[in-house]
DNA sequence: GATTTTTCAGGACAGTCGTCAAGAGATGCC
DNA sequence: GGCATCTCTTGACGACTGTCCTGAAAAATC
């Protein structure tokens, strides 16, 4: 559905993929422009820019501008959801686990703020636009699952059960995590200490 | 600072402010074309057709974009900042002051979903740009003072100190306030069951 | 090696944007 | 009435956008 017209669909010699290669190349050059510029600043020349090709190249390769953008959502949407699995698994108490989940939650945000900066871009931009509707309330399931993950291990570990539900333990967390971006972004607190003790508070609260 | 360059300082004849009031006139044009087509799609000639005149007299009260702009920012920040202050001076019981707020919350979630959208996007825009960071963390000290109004009010009236510290209650709050505005905006939940819901349960956590 | 097909570059297009300038009305003052 | 100032409209400008088109380069096929 969303692929251009292919040119040939038997696509005759080898590598049955080297258009789909080329595809996802060039939607990760969207996606690293969309994390530096946002969605509305995001031109199709400019994406052409921070890969090897021309604008042109852009329409053989997608429908439109919708396509590539939606191709490059896709891409982030498979990178983001599985970074606290490990620590799920692997933490034996219940403080190892929150300790853990902490400081990945903090470097992540100093690594890839960009990236959820552009994250809550997108989800701003479905407000005005049910253009990624779907793909932004599909990725937000999925943080929630991520987040509940988390959480109902930390529960079982400690022995307690959950005192808040799974949509308002997200909610707050995700709270904490824009906060702790913007205070990141604007200079404030780039050590996130702020972050780092509403965290705290969050799991005492649990 | 922000005026545009006066025609005439001392302003002759009568009425010192019609400038002033024009100024006024057209700022809230652009605050409804803001809350109507977000940040990125506002153009200068949207505003003038929300407004009695032609685009070019915008230049002659302000002296850019961003100059109108932000004024219309500033009058959205008088209107939005008082809205729970009655409820928290006339109830006489926590239960009272709870059930007053819920329904205030749920009303003007409904009412006024478009220029709750409209601040959403603008904190979305000082990430990206840092024109308007001031008036916009100016605004967010005064939503988290407006929320821990109600809240250290509630809990004076219950008898107990509030559980969670005033940062993670306007975090809490404001989340569901998101939530229940893309409820709202994407046709889920009209009634806003889900967001009454979550709100008792951070009620009942604090 | 010749021919066909795939891949890419670059320019042209119609549209929109913020800004500015020239001038027409409107309004006040003498 | 004549003049000066204020107010507003209109049109133009350069820049930028997404899209499309033409043709060249590259690759695959025979």
């Amino acid at each position: 559905m969303t692929t251009a017209t292919r040119p040939d669909v038997r696509s005759g010699a080898r590598g049955p993929d080297k258009f789909a290669a080329r595809r996802e190349e060039l939607a990760r050059a969207t996606l690293v422009t969309l994390a530096e510029l946002g969605y509305a600043r995001t031109s199709l020349r400019e994406i052409a820019q921070n890969s090897a090709f021309s604008h042109g190249v852009l329409h053989y390769y997608f429908r439109d501008k919708l396509d590539l953008i939606a191709e490059a959502v896709r891409i982030y949407e498979a990178m983001c959801v599985t970074r606290y699995d490990e620590a799920v698994a692997t933490a034996t108490t219940a403080d190892e686990l929150r300790r853990e989940f902490s400081s990945m939650f903090v470097a992540t945000l100093q690594t890839d703020s960009s990236l959820h900066r552009l994250w809550y871009d997108l989800r701003n931009q479905t407000r005005y636009e049910a253009s990624l509707r779907d793909e932004v309330s599909e990725i937000e399931a999925r943080r929630t699952d991520m987040i509940w993950n988390v959480v109902s291990r930390y529960c079982e570990l400690r022995g307690a059960p959950a005192a808040l539900s799974r949509e308002l333990v997200y909610l707050t967390l995700d709270g904490i995590f824009q906060q702790g971006l913007d205070d990141l972004l604007d200079g404030t607190d780039p050590e996130m200490d702020r972050a780092r003790t509403l965290l705290d508070e969050a799991f005492d609260s649990i």
